[in-house]
DNA sequence: GGCCAGGACACCA
DNA sequence: TGGTGTCATGGC
């Protein structure tokens, strides 16, 4: 893969180099966030982390020994919530098992530990690179839909699923920090600019193919 | 009222 | 291994 500072200097441009971190008050937040969005807005979710606030004050830690029709009434929201409430029962017990030592996780599983998180209920590839970079603090690259429209649209080659972008950009060259922004970045970014009736052309990065050819 | 959102799984060939 | 149907709610 070619250089990847270019493009995220441009959107860092227009998003801000201080906007790129998870909204989420702890890192089980951000587990549940992460599960409870899949393909699902945002503002979904947001309505069903008050509930879980409201529910749990004291935090998730035992969120696996709740009775799933609870969590399934709390998560409604969010859509899914039959999946989704064993998602989060199937992740949050496999981290209750480990103490949610989160450092220790990672250094247990190393290299394996994408494989010991893909093999979670509800854990596909994206939700697995989603944890892994802002859970466990691997820089990854998350080859998300978004990803894949944004990479086609400025000339950095088509790609037919995620594994296949995910393999064609390997290693990131960038910081933690960075690589969780890129994420946002491509997101945001995406939000707008593939946004029903939104043409490519119109947006902020319509030029960025011709700069990245001159230069 | 139809369409779709920051996917994943079951099932099938 | 890859392709398709299904899961579900809320906002536009």
């Amino acid at each position: 893969m070619t250089d990847l500072y270019p493009l995220f200097y441009e959107l860092q441009k227009h998003l801000g180099e201080d906007a790129g971190d998870w909204p989420a008050q702890s890192k089980e937040e951000i587990v549940l966030g992460a599960i409870l969005v899949q393909n699902t807005r945002w503002e979904n979710v947001e309505l069903t982390i008050q509930n879980l606030r409201q529910a749990y004050p004291d935090g998730y830690k035992t969120l696996h020994l709740e009775e799933v029709e609870h969590i399934q009434e709390l998560i409604r929201p969010s859509g899914f919530q039959k999946n989704k409430s064993r998602a989060i029962q199937s992740v949050m017990a496999f981290l209750s098992e480990h103490g949610f030592d989160y450092e220790d996780i990672r250094e247990r599983y190393g290299e394996n530990l994408r494989d010991q998180l893909l093999q979670l209920f509800g854990v596909g590839q994206e939700t697995a690179d989603v944890l892994l970079l802002y859970v466990f603090d691997v820089p990854v690259f998350v080859a998300d839909s978004y990803a894949r429209r944004l990479f086609e649209a400025v000339g950095l080659g088509t790609y037919a699923n995620y594994q296949a972008l995910r393999k064609a950009v390997g290693e990131l060259p960038f910081s933690l920090r960075q690589a969780q922004q890129f994420h946002y970045y491509i997101d945001e970014f995406g939000k707008v600019a593939f946004a029903k009736g939104a043409l490519f052309s119109d947006s902020a990065l319509a030029d960025f193919k011709l700069k990245t050819r001159e230069a």
